[in-house]
DNA sequence: CTTTATCACTTGTATATACATGTTGTCAAC
DNA sequence: GTTGACAACATGTATATACAAGTGATAAAG
């Protein structure tokens, strides 16, 4: 076990609420008894039960104990850094992925500022539309930096491109700010999706950024009204 | 001093960042060194910057430091859980709150899922419009349990309900689950809002819970799209 | 000049201890 | 029966120590 302790221990406690072994209103063992059935010191429980309480899996009540919620009101996953893939995978339906543009291109004024790169930095651009239920309904820009992202192909851009950084050149994500606003949709918009009467789009900017604190790509992506959904959850000062 | 000690270390770093003594992309002192200066343990500090960190004030970069990041692109706060008075301290422009409706209501059975309580517990029914520049742009629904508030007034629904809870009540709210979504504006809306042409409206349902992990708010708050904007901070694993 | 080893720094993890503070049940006093 | 003190639990905070592991500069070896 070459992983934490701390998060598999959070693991195995997370499944064991999905899996319907705690149930939602019960208290889960104390911190001193898990403590002794892991084998390990309170503290290191303590930071396993803190990332169950900070991604809503329980709420932890002074003097008490922590009591599981119940997350099957809300889907999962909460809070945003989500792929399509990743996403998809929860929804019934026929669903696949669409390349519509992949090419190297040299960024524009506002691209330069969403990017905060020079002109002549070249970066990769991704279209692609989603298709739910032959439905045309999301349309994902994606730009990243080819001096992050050296080759890029179709097949890449047809599964996750997510999964293909993290996995195969072992960049890791580490955070994304991210904007959601609705706007009259563009004609791109309607000649790639399917937006049926729409005339406004769901737009969600996202700027991701690595673990070293550099920005390597922005997306819009762009969504039906009818078909957008986005849940958080939010803890409102702090722990 | 009878607060946390790492809390306020947390508030006052996060200060000098939005005062620009820690610049976007400088190193601050590394956890040594605040410990000395702080006169306190290491890990304290380190529940400190842990907070810095989920919050997006810094990236922490092992081996080399904790890096201050650009806050100044997106507004703060990131993540939800922000009343209207909290946000419009923010912004310019005239801002004024309408109480179009607050009465004592028993729930339907839509109201008794959504808040999960039975046909005869008292609710409080809350309807208010937003105006901006003299636009109503926004119509907020509230529905709060009697139980939990026995009293509310019409000059409390003009200022924030939130402050009222938290301070004269001692409620202490602790997370909230959020959903975004776009529909058909209704016919309140039309009536209540200056729609402006617009015949979609963003929903935002609020879970909103408290300290003991107990629903006692159930909101709607009904953009106009135009006007609407969400921003929103995220760390892809944990930590 | 290039490579390699090392060292001094950084943050990450795990453990132990102590005390503060909130919750709940018990049991005695009234 | 009601009240109140108290004990036995719970989580929250603060501290100290140890070692693991990543980073970057320096110095030695080739």
């Amino acid at each position: 076990m070459k992983t934490n302790k701390y998060k598999r221990i959070y693991e195995e406690l997370a499944e064991k609420m999905k899996q319907g072994v705690f149930q939602p209103g019960e208290l889960i063992p104390s911190e001193h008894e898990l403590a002794a059935s892991y084998e390990t010191s309170r503290e290191t429980i303590r930071k396993a039960l803190t990332l169950l309480s900070q991604n809503g899996y329980i709420q932890k009540l002074r003097g008490k104990g922590s009591v599981v919620l119940d997350t099957s009101r809300a889907s999962f996953p909460f809070s945003g850094l989500v792929s399509f893939k990743e996403l998809a995978e929860g929804l019934s339906g026929t669903i696949y992925t669409n390349v519509e543009e992949l090419t190297l291109i040299r960024p524009e004024p506002y691209l330069q500022h969403q990017l905060q790169c020079s002109a002549k930095e070249d970066i990769w651009k991704v279209t692609r539309t989603r298709v739910f239920n032959e439905e045309r309904i999301i349309l994902d820009k994606d730009f990243l930096l080819k001096k992050n992202v050296p080759t890029l192909t179709r097949e890449i851009c047809e599964q996750s491109i997510y999964a293909y950084l993290e996995k195969e050149l072992d960049l890791t994500i580490s955070f994304a700010r991210k904007e959601i606003t609705v706007e009259p949709c563009t004609k791109e918009d309607l000649s790639l999706l399917h937006m049926n009467g729409f005339s406004y789009i769901v737009v969600v900017r996202n700027y991701v950024y690595l673990d070293n604190a550099n920005l390597f790509q922005y997306t819009e992506s762009r969504h039906r009204p009818d078909k957008f959904r986005f849940v958080d959850f939010a803890r409102r000062h702090t722990i």
